[in-house]
RNA sequence: GGUGCCAUAGCUCAGAUGGUAGAGCAACGGACUGAAAAUCCGUGUGUCCCUAGUUCGAUUCUUGGUGGCACCA
């Protein structure tokens, strides 16, 4: 059975950079769980890996598609696996690499198999703008009073989507969630890389300081007839696009770049809080990275 | 050097005729099953510059400092 190592961490802390020398000893795949690296049209904003760390291993889910075609958590579940399949048929390692916390949840422990519906979620969204809320709250409260109680009723995302499955499945979303995890055909190891938060947060202002210098905004403003596309909903562009409208000075934009980068980094740790077995290092710790893997291998830990 | 004004949260500031204080932003914490770098929720974190007085009680009033700003020299 193949072993899938998988390497989380908040933005900028150095999950390329270990996944690179990590699948270079290993002489094995990585293949990415980076909800926004998916996509060709963006280079500098993502902070792809660099040409040297994709010299270093066969990278999938690395700028594949286009920003016109979208992929979701669960289509990335269900082409990963697939991917996956092939991959172990010759390698015994694979890394999965990537910030988005979903992602990488969803292709290690599966999600449910709600279904889709952009034409039901086009109208919800309709009488969204028009009335509010309000309206789809009470459809929810009807369809599933189970998922209404729980479900967060400010979010309009998660209400809007719950009335979607049940209105695409035609049972309430509270009966097709199962919150089990399913069960895949290899095993998983799981490690984040980490630093304190001050010297995160050093780094991440850093790194933006780079991206406006190799040509961000250029960047963003060939995009900008595709803003509205979901994957241009991403920190970097978006505070751009406000540029482009004048509604921030240049300094400002970079400096909210920056400050919504840190955010976001925060919202990634919190994510990973949660996760009880997740062994924490030090991006630099490659040979002790190495060491616990050859021990968790040979189940001393 | 003189005179005046100011000093309160990380920042910009408000405030109480004396009963240890609150807004915005930032920050911090949390949620998360097909929009997830998205979306949403929660939390004031404080030698009220220092000192000595007056007072039952001073961040508030008074004295003397210190720092900043402005004007005059």
């Amino acid at each position: 059975m193949g072993r899938l190592v998988v390497i989380q961490g908040a933005t900028a802390a150095g999950k390329s950079a270990v996944a690179a020398s990590l699948a270079l000893g290993y002489q094995c795949p990585v293949v990415s769980c980076d909800s926004r690296q998916f996509y060709r049209e963006m280079t500098i904003g993502t902070a792809v890996p660099s040409p040297e760390e994709l010299a270093a291993a066969t990278h999938y889910f690395i700028q594949d598609r286009s920003i016109e075609e979208p992929l979701s958590a669960g289509a990335y579940e269900q082409e990963a696996l697939v991917l996956l399949e092939k991959l172990f048929a010759h390698h015994s390692t694979v890394i999965l690499v990537g910030g988005s916390g979903l992602f990488a949840d969803a292709l290690v422990y599966g999600l449910d198999p709600l279904p889709t519906s952009e034409t039901i979620r086009g109208e919800l969204n309709t009488i969204y703008e028009r009335d509010g809320l309000a309206p789809i709250l009470e459809a929810l409260r009807m369809a599933d009073p189970v998922h209404y109680n729980l479900v967060d009723r400010q979010n309009p995302l998660r209400v809007i989507r719950a009335l979607e499955v049940c209105r695409a499945s035609g049972m309430p979303y509270s009966n097709l969630r199962t919150a089990r995890h399913a069960t895949r055909p290899f095993s998983v190891v799981r490690l984040a890389v980490d630093m304190p938060r001050e010297e995160l947060y050093h780094r991440i202002n850093s790194r933006v300081e780079q991206m406006v210098h190799r040509g961000l905004e250029d960047e963003a403003r060939a995009l900008i007839a595709q803003r509205h596309l979901a994957p241009l909903r991403t920190v970097g562009y978006s505070e751009f696009f406000d540029y482009f409208d004048g509604k921030l000075s240049k300094e400002a934009t970079i400096d909210k770049i920056k400050q919504n980068t840190r955010n976001y980094a925060k919202r990634q740790l919190t994510w990973l809080r949660r996760e009880r077995d997740l062994r924490y290092f030090a991006p630099s710790d490659i040979e002790q990275i190495v060491q616990w893997l050859e021990n968790s291998t040979h189940g001393i830990i």
